[in-house]
DNA sequence: TGGGGCCTCAAACGCTAGTTTAAAACGTCT
DNA sequence: AGACGTTTTAAACTAGCGTTTGAGGCCCCA
């Protein structure tokens, strides 16, 4: 067994436990018996748990964020020659990327986002301090763009928007299960990532612009 | 020093702990070590860690629940009389009492928004059917004045944004502390949460309505 | 005054956690 | 083949956890 061998098997099982379980309640012993490695790999090839739950993170994150950006660079190329990006294309750039960068079916997204969510939950402070970072450029450059689809919206107002639509996504992609339990239960109905995303879109669409008095509304 | 007093002492410090750092992540040393009682109270007096942490949520959700529930009756009382409740008005009505129906200020609800954070994204799975248990009846309440609030959305969306909503809510208020720090050094502005409040209000009906076709958007 | 419920307290128990250790196994060069 | 750096292994270590125990204090009523 090489050592990227043991490392991948690591992380592989880490993800899914800590996601599962939450940082805390899940133990080394768990996440080597899982993997089939020595309790002991886990200090050696990381140093820590603390360093583990990182590296979780930076595997899922760092190529998510490069196929981001550069996809955002080619939209801000679009609008140097045209009109600004539209809201929907953003988002659904986003969620598609978030869903389908990782060659593997959408349900690693779905588990990334469920240790996002107990991530921000937690007070984990330093990991959230390390995301905001390493990750914070891109996010910013999302901002920018967004902010331009949506001139009428003030920045501050733009920025709150920006978080509740984050915590709408996280927040419900973390229950998944549950509510995936409630919705088949009232509406006979399961339910896919995809369909949840073809369901958030509307919702985060509809919020970031706003009920202001200048918006029409239905009824 | 009265029972009751142990009680409520020991009640106080695990709230403010638990939002703080977790429920895992809190031990009962710490606890009664900040209620200043014995370490053997928690357990006297509520039989396990497990049960001090219903009882958080217990004393906390029953208050809000009775008001909320009273507040619907009313609200379902006019409708009888007249149209159905806007949008607005039920939102409104729902965040002013879980912002000020204690008494005490608003800091209180916005630890108890941390506590549901951890509740959901932890798989403390006993806990969320015990709080579905026990508060579920309000909750259907509400979504039911809600539908006919916005009859065109169809059941089943209307569903899923009312569970985005409270993920915004509840992600927001979960990271209080270091999106006011954000927000203090990018528009210069401290925050407190009556703003956001505010804040949410024009966003959570934006996206319970939608961004359908039907719609008018602006820019 | 003395007994009986409540409650408090310091101490200990059993257990599991993350981490460390030192020896063994492995693979790769000379 | 032998030496060396890397990786794996089983076992132990320390620390902290939730919980239990039994002695003691408190207060009220007979």
């Amino acid at each position: 067994m090489s050592q990227s061998d043991t490392v991948q098997r690591i992380l592989d099982a880490a993800e899914v436990l800590f996601a599962q379980k939450g940082f805390a309640e899940t133990s080394l012993r768990a996440i080597t018996s899982r993997a089939g490695v020595n309790l002991a790999a886990v200090n050696y090839h990381f140093g820590s748990k603390e360093a583990l739950i990182q590296a979780v993170f930076e595997r899922y994150l760092t190529p998510f964020c490069q196929a981001l950006d550069a996809k955002l660079e080619e939209l801000e190329g679009e609008t140097r020659s045209g009109g600004d990006v539209p809201l929907e294309k953003l988002f659904t750039v986003a969620s598609r990327l978030a869903l389908g960068s990782h060659g593997d079916e959408p349900r690693r997204a779905m588990i990334f986002f469920r240790l996002s969510g107990q991530a921000y939950s937690q007070p984990q402070d330093h990991l959230r301090a390390w995301l905001r970072e390493h990750y914070g450029p891109v996010f910013r450059r999302f901002l920018a763009l967004l902010r331009r689809a949506v001139p009428d919206v003030p920045p501050m107002e733009l920025f709150w928007r920006v978080h509740f639509s984050l915590g709408a996504v996280i927040f419900t992609l973390s229950g998944m299960e549950s509510l995936q339990a409630i919705s088949k239960k009232d509406f006979n109905q399961s339910v896919t990532a995809a369909h949840i995303t073809q369901q958030l879109l509307p919702f985060v669409v509809g919020g970031i612009v706003g009920a202001g008095p200048a918006r029409e509304r239905q009824a």
